[in-house]
RNA sequence: GCCCACUUAGCUCAGUGGUAGAGCAUCCGCUUCACACGCGGGAGGUCAGAAGUUCAAGUCUUCUAGUGGGCACCA
């Protein structure tokens, strides 16, 4: 077979994702066992409007890791993909197509065709992430592809909203909201981020005293809003202000007189002591004007400009041109005090950046303490959701439920949820989950709908049963029932409270049950210079370009890799190691190929069980009555099928490497089980490169290279592709299209080794059985054998390094040791002698050796030496060895001193001090016969 | 201001009270017939600092320093 010397990405990637789609593989009907264990994920719904970041590339390979790995242990597995309509990122940008194409506004054009301009723009361009999404090869359903603007799940957000409002949880009322002046909307706390200025100022303004000669000098940021101020404040236990209290102000700049009150509010010793007060535009004013009985004095237009009532000579200012003015007029007035340098920390919006307004105004609230208690009540009673880690998230989580506020969810935009309620020409407001039904409550039809739409995070919330059919009328489907609770949802620690938080909260009311059991909070993906990757800063990594230039499975196990749930820097070094090793295992595959003629892939070689059904399946009606379990049925029946009796025949490497497989197999299970994504990854990568390249192949290497045929040597070849295949199952989910790649080059891989769970399905890596390991083929006598053997040849070739041993050069091994060892020496004399150079095996009860011999000893004491008569260096020889001996006496101190410690002996678990003895007995043992060779060269 | 996390090899990071680990970089030697994206062999650590608990601390406790994050305040 002609296979390429080293893997390109490109072609496996091409076209496997389009086979396994084409064949559905990836919907949960595939699997037709109906009483099979399911498992289910749904996707962080990306923007419709974003591309694929290095954030999504992480959870979304863990997502698919982990539904891989799941759907190949025989679970009915479903990945639920779909996108978010991202209400005011989409409505910006088709507003800005409109205005550069058009030269239009929305307002031009009118909500129905602006609304039908973003379903086109959505038509046209709303699938650049879900083909992104296909290209890192996501075994998501597309079959249920979701879309929170879809009919099914706008439903269920009118239901919500309605359930709500009648159960009073939302009410609209006027109160100071985070105003963006850009976006012209309404945002929730979440969607506001802070933005520390240095080069800030505090402006001091004097207030006259209405009926006296006295100034009040107030302290402000923003001196603009001045024009809106309703009172001043000071606090009512603070003496320099006691006679002021009750008088009034008059208001420079405007005509109006404002009253000095006394609030407990108000910090005495915060700047002068005095707070003026502007009720319409900050939230703490806003409150103390609330028990001040104060007027609420407007003086901003939605874009941040001066209103009228901010007075003829600021109206249509922006704010920050009034400032000027107004810190102008003051100093002409000779009031202005001064000018401090003052360090401000601005809110600003989240998306656009621009400076938050606060802004008394009309919106609609949900009230979250009944649903916030709920969660967490459920994360008292169950610990539910389980945070993985726990540490920190839990308490994060925990702490902000506990000091949740009411929460905004009325956007002023066009594209979104149109909030269902609707007003009389008297401002009567009726919630209805149709226009029919607001008609008959409000008598008339002469009714108008709430022009504002929902926060696209208010159907996001509802994201794990929306999805799966819940609409309010229709509460129990199948899909619901099969997959609800989701089993686990993975995301970053950014959204904990923006969607984890709600969707448990809405999962609760609606469902009536947890939306899932885990959350897994992954890190931040940093740059090298370990910097949050943002736009602004320009330092963001692609992954496609990633995935172009080491491929989308090398750039997916990086990711796997680092995915200990801490932030990480991305490092190119460390996705070209990945690269190398996806070439290794393709290299390793392709030199099995190269040798696998009259091979075939043979699962009897490392699974009893599996091979036994085999037997079964062939023998038919004949063994109704077998019993897998049954070890002795196994034990007569096997050999007598099994052609080369594979068991029998078994070297010491065979059984070794089926020990190695098997132990991490079943590592590799249970990491996963531990969503411990980086050992999974560690274990496969040791696996596969140490102990399957580095010491099996060679091992077996001259066996199955032999041009002659004969059955031993086929046998060694269907072990060693065997071994293979079954690796190859194991790195899938980590590496899907590299490893369908190569099993779909495999002789007869497709025969018999499929996955019952998915019988009729297309053959594939994906739908096989994913190994679990078997404890009882772990063979510790094997490994430690081996282990004796690497030892020997790792001496060997260290001495050959040290002392600069041509490798051409092939000198003999003496080795000294016990019969045991002699014997598993003599048996693998063959291997021994290749890998470590050597021209001959000499084994023997004691030391026979010449004395230019360079030494060393091994586990146990055996001795092995190496006669390098002309070649060798004694002085360097003598050095080599004192080193050696430093070592294992430094370490022999410090045991030593453990076990003269009378209370360790005493209080330490007997088989630690056991363990310690027998380790110093061992370094003795070492360092007499090192002292016997370092005396033999003096 | 309150809370949290992190600090381990040159770099990026693992680490479960019991001998300190990986990848990359580095040094030495190899065009050995799967792979130079490779093979073989080395060197490299006061586990941020201090105190404590323990027979035993990178790991548990407290404090200090530095870095990062969250929340609150921000007139």
């Amino acid at each position: 077979m002609e296979i390429a010397k080293s893997y390109n990405p490109k072609e496996a990637e091409e076209t496997h994702y389009q086979t396994w789609e084409a064949n559905r593989c990836f919907t949960p009907e595939i699997n037709e066992n109906p009483d099979a264990e399911t498992f289910s994920i749904v996707i962080p719904p990306p923007n419709v409007t974003g591309s694929l970041h290095m954030g999504h590339a992480l959870q979304h390979t863990l997502m698919d890791v982990l539904t891989r790995w799941k759907r190949m242990l025989g679970y009915k597995t479903l990945f639920l993909v779909g996108v978010d309509h991202a209400g005011i990122s989409t409505q910006l940008m088709v507003t800005r197509q409109l205005k550069k194409d058009e030269h239009k506004t929305p307002q031009d054009i009118g909500r129905e065709a602006f609304t039908e301009r973003v379903w086109a723009w959505k038509e046209k361009y709303g699938d650049t992430i879900t083909n992104q999404i296909r290209r890192e090869g996501l075994s998501v359903d597309w079959s249920r592809e979701r879309f929170t603007m879809d009919e099914s799940l706008s439903g269920a957000v009118r239901e919500v909203f309605v359930r709500l409002y009648e159960e009073g949880w939302i009410y609209r009322g006027k109160r100071i909201v985070n105003w963006c002046p850009k976006d012209k909307t309404v945002l929730s706390d979440l969607e506001v981020k802070e933005e520390t200025h240095r080069d800030g100022k505090l402006f001091y303004l004097q207030y006259p005293v209405k009926d006296s000669d006295k100034k009040l000098t107030v302290a402000t940021t923003r001196p603009e809003t001045m024009l809106g101020d309703t009172a001043v404040a000071v606090n009512p236990d603070d003496e320099r202000y006691t006679d002021l209290i009750g008088k009034t102000i008059e208001l420079p700049l405007t005509n109006r007189e404002i009253p000095i009150v006394a609030d407990e509010y108000v910090d005495a010793e915060f700047g002068t002591g005095a707070v003026k007060i502007t009720s319409a535009h900050d939230p703490n004013d806003y409150e103390v004007g609330l028990r001040h009985n104060l007027e609420q004095l407007n003086v901003m237009n939605t874009d941040a400009t001066m209103n009228s009532d901010a007075g003829v000579e600021f109206e249509g200012l922006d704010r920050y041109a009034a400032r000027e003015k107004v810190v102008e007029k003051f100093e002409e007035l000779g009031l202005l005090e001064k000018i401090d340098d003052y360090e401000v920390v601005l809110p600003i919006c989240e998306r656009c950046k621009t400076v938050i307004e606060p802004l008394l105004s009309e919106q609609w609230f949900v009230k979250m303490n009944e649903m916030r208690d709920m969660a967490l009540d459920l994360m008292e009673r169950e610990n539910s959701p389980h945070f993985y880690p726990q540490i920190p998230h839990k308490k994060v989580y925990t702490t902000w439920l506990k000091n949740l506020k009411d929460w905004a969810i009325s956007r002023q935009l066009w594209w979104g949820h149109q909030i269902p309620a609707w007003y009389d020409e008297a401002g009567n407001v009726y919630v209805a989950r149709t226009k029919e039904e607001a008609m008959e409550q409000a008598k008339t039809a002469k009714i108008m709908q709430d022009a504002d739409v929902l926060d696209t995070w208010f159907s996001s919330a509802l994201w794990s049963f929306s999805t799966l059919g819940w609409t309010g009328e229709t509460t129990e489907t199948e899909d619901l029932k099969m997959f609800h609770p989701t089993d686990v949802l993975i995301t970053g620690r950014d959204i904990i409270f923006l969607w984890v938080s709600r969707m448990v909260m809405t999962g609760l009311k609606f469902v009536g049950e947890k939306p899932f059991k885990d959350v897994i909070i992954h890190g931040n993906v940093l740059d090298k210079n370990g910097q949050r990757m943002s736009k602004t800063k320009n330092n963001g990594i692609d992954p496609l370009d990633a995935f172009e230039k080491y491929g989308v499975d090398a750039t997916r196990i990086t990711l796997a890799d680092a995915a200990t749930g801490v932030d990480f820097a991305w490092r190119d070094e460390k996705v070209e190691s990945f690269r190398n090793f996806a070439n290794k295992i393709w290299n390793a595959t392709r030199f099995c190929l190269m040798n696998s003629e009259g091979a075939k892939v043979d699962y009897s070689y490392i699974n009893p069980q599996a091979e036994a059904v085999e037997i079964k399946k062939s023998l038919g009606d004949e063994l109704a009555e077998f019993d897998e379990e049954d070890e002795e049925f196994l034990d007569r029946v096997v050999p007598a099928f099994a052609e080369d009796n594979p068991k029998e025949n078994l070297s010491l490497a065979d059984k070794w490497i089926i020990s190695r497989f098997n132990k991490t197999a079943l590592n590799v299970n249970r990491a996963l089980g531990n969503y411990n994504f980086h050992e999974a990854v560690q274990l496969l990568y040791h696996f596969f490169w140490d102990d399957f390249c580095d010491w099996y192949i060679e091992f077996v290497k001259d066996e199955i290279t032999s041009e002659e045929a004969n059955t031993r040597r086929d046998a060694t070849r269907s072990r060693i592709i065997t071994i293979l295949e079954q690796a190859l199952r194991l790195l899938h989910p980590f590496m899907p299209f590299l490893t369908e790649e190569l099993w779909q080059k495999l002789p007869e891989v497709s025969k018999d080794l499929h996955n019952d769970a998915y019988k009729n399905a297309e053959q594939t890596i994906m739908l096989a059985d994913f190994p679990r390991g078997d404890v009882s083929m772990i063979d510790e006598r094997a490994e430690s054998e081996m282990q004796a053997v690497i030892e020997l040849i790792s001496k060997v070739r260290n001495i050959r390094a040290e002392m600069n041993i041509k490798p051409s050069d092939k000198p003999a091994i003496h080795v000294a040791a016990n019969a045991d060892l002699r014997e598993i020496f003599k048996s693998n004399e063959a291997q021994i002698l290749k890998l470590a150079r050597a021209e001959r095996l000499n084994l023997s009860e004691t030391p026979d050796v010449p004395k230019a011999s360079a030494k060393a000893v091994l586990t146990g004491g055996a001795e092995i030496a190496l006669p390098l008569e002309g070649l060798i260096d004694f002085e360097k020889e003598i050095a080599r060895l004192e080193n050696q001996v430093n070592k294992l006496e430094t370490e022999q101190q410090r045991l030593n001193a453990q076990l003269s410690n009378a209370s360790f002996v005493e209080r330490a678990p007997q088989e630690k001090v056991d363990e310690i003895r027998e380790r110093v007995a061992e370094i003795e043992t070492q360092v007499i016969v090192l002292k016997q060779n370092l005396e033999a060269l003096n």
